[in-house]
DNA sequence: ATAGGTCAAGCGAGG
DNA sequence: CCTCGCTTGACCTAT
C-alpha cells in the first residue's frame, strides 16, 4: 500500500464557514508560558483531551477523503516536556480519547507519523539540552503508547541531526551514546531524515555516519535533497534511504515543491528563501517504482493533497 | 469580532 | 548582532 498524507493541521475542519455554526477542529491548542504558569495543568490537560479527542475526527475526515496517512502534532499535549503526562489531572480522560484515536487508526489501516521540532538535538554538547530532547522524544514515544501502537518504525519519530557544531564525526559519536540512553519504545520509533543546507547532513552522510553504526532508518526528503545531494542523484538517495528500512515496514519519503517558484510572478518572490515550501504541489511523485507513503508538506495542508490527487487521479490508485 | 503584536524550544545562515 | 526558517501558526490584548 502507498499512501500520501499530510501534516498536522486540517485546514478544512479547522476553519469551518463563517455562520455555520460548526466548531473548530484542531489539534493545536495551546497556551503561553505564562498562560499555563498562572492557570496551571488542568488548564494544559484541558486543551490536551480537546486536542486528542479531536485528533479522532481528524482522522474520521481523512478516511471520508482516502487519506490514511497523517503527521500528528507534536503540540497535541501542550508543553509535555516540562511534566509527566500522568500529573495531568484529565490524564485517563486523554489515554481514552488518544487510545480510541489509534483503535480508528488500526482499524482502517492509517498511518500516523510525527516530526518533533527543531529543538530536538541528541548530538548537541550541551547537556541539559540533550536531557530536554530525551524528556521531548519520550512523550511523543508515549502518546504512541497511549494510542495503543507496538513500537515499530510503522509510528516513526522523524528528526534532524540539528547541529554540526564540533564536527559531524564528533557529533554523530555523541547523538549514538545519547541515543541508547532512550527508551527502547522510543528507539525503535526513531528516524532520522536529511536536511536542506548544503553544509549539514546529506542522505549518503546519515547512511555511513548513523545507519550503518545503529541501523536507523533514513527518511527521505525530495525537495532537502536537492540542496544536500551528498554527491549522490535524487534516484541514488532514495533507494539508499528506502534501503535502510526493516522490510516489513513502507519507507517514509517527503515531499513538497518550492514555494519561490510558485510565487515567481509576485514581486516579492525574490524575498522569499529558496528553501521555502510552496503551499501547494504540482508535480508527479516520482517514486522510481519504490514502495513508500509520501508525506506532502505543503502550507496548504489537506488542501494541497486533495488538488494533488485532482492533478494526479492515478494517485488515488495508490491510496485505497 | 478582528487586527496586530507576540511567542517556547536550538541551531545555522544571511544581512 | 539581529532575524529568519525549520517544527506548526496560535495565543493574547487592545481596539
Amino acid at each position: 500500500m502507498n499512501r500520501i498524507g499530510y501534516a498536522c493541521i486540517c485546514l478544512t475542519l479547522g476553519n469551518p464557514p463563517k455562520g455555520s455554526g460548526l466548531p473548530k477542529i484542531t489539534t493545536n491548542r495551546t497556551a503561553r508560558k505564562a498562560t499555563w504558569q498562572r492557570e496551571g495543568l488542568f488548564y494544559l490537560g484541558q486543551l490536551a483531551l480537546e486536542n486528542a479527542k479531536d485528533l479522532k475526527r481528524i482522522l474520521e475526515w481523512n478516511e471520508k477523503q482516502g487519506i490514511r496517512f497523517f503527521r500528528v502534532s507534536s503540540e497535541l499535549i501542550p508543553w509535555h516536556d516540562k511534566y509527566e503526562l500522568t500529573e495531568l489531572p484529565q490524564y485517563k480522560e486523554i489515554a481514552n480519547a488518544l487510545f480510541e484515536a489509534g483503535e480508528f487508526a488500526r482499524k482502517h489501516n492509517h498511518r500516523l507519523t510525527t516530526h518533533p521540532g527543531p529543538f530536538h538535538i541528541l548530538g548537541t554538547v550541551k547537556s541539559n539540552v540533550v536531557d530536554n530532547t530525551i524528556i521531548g522524544l519520550e512523550r511523543h514515544s508515549e502518546m504512541f503508547d497511549l494510542m495503543g501502537f507496538t513500537p515499530s518504525y510503522q509510528n516513526k519519530i522523524n528528526i534532524h541531526i540539528g547541529t554540526k557544531a564540533d564536527g559531524k564525526e564528533v557529533i554523530a559519536k555523541r547523538w549514538i551514546e545519547n541515543y541508547y540512553r532512550l527508551s527502547e519504545n522510543c528507539r525503535a520509533r526513531l528516524t532520522i531524515e536529511n536536511d536542506d543546507k548544503a553544509s549539514m547532513y546529506s542522505v549518503k552522510e546519515l547512511y555511513e555516519l548513523f545507519h550503518l553504526e545503529i541501523g536507523i532508518p533514513i527518511t527521505f526528503d525530495y525537495w532537502h535533497h536537492t540542496f544536500c545531494t551528498g554527491g549522490l542523484t535524487e534516484e541514488e538517495a532514495l533507494r539508499l534511504a528506502v534501503s535502510t528500512w526493516p522490510k516489513d515496514i513502507v519507507p517514509v519519503v517527503h515531499y513538497s515543491e518550492s514555494r519561490k517558484e510558485e510565487y515567481k510572478f509576485l514581486a516579492e518572490a525574490s524575498k522569499i528563501k529558496e528553501q521555502a515550501h510552496a503551499d501547494y504541489v504540482y508535480k508527479p511523485i516520482n517514486t522510481y517504482g519504490l514502495q513508500v507513503d509520501v508525506m506532502l508538506e505543503a502550507k496548504a495542508k489537506d488542501l494541497a493533497l486533495l488538488r494533488y490527487l485532482e492533478l494526479h487521479p492515478e494517485r488515488k490508485l495508490h491510496i485505497v
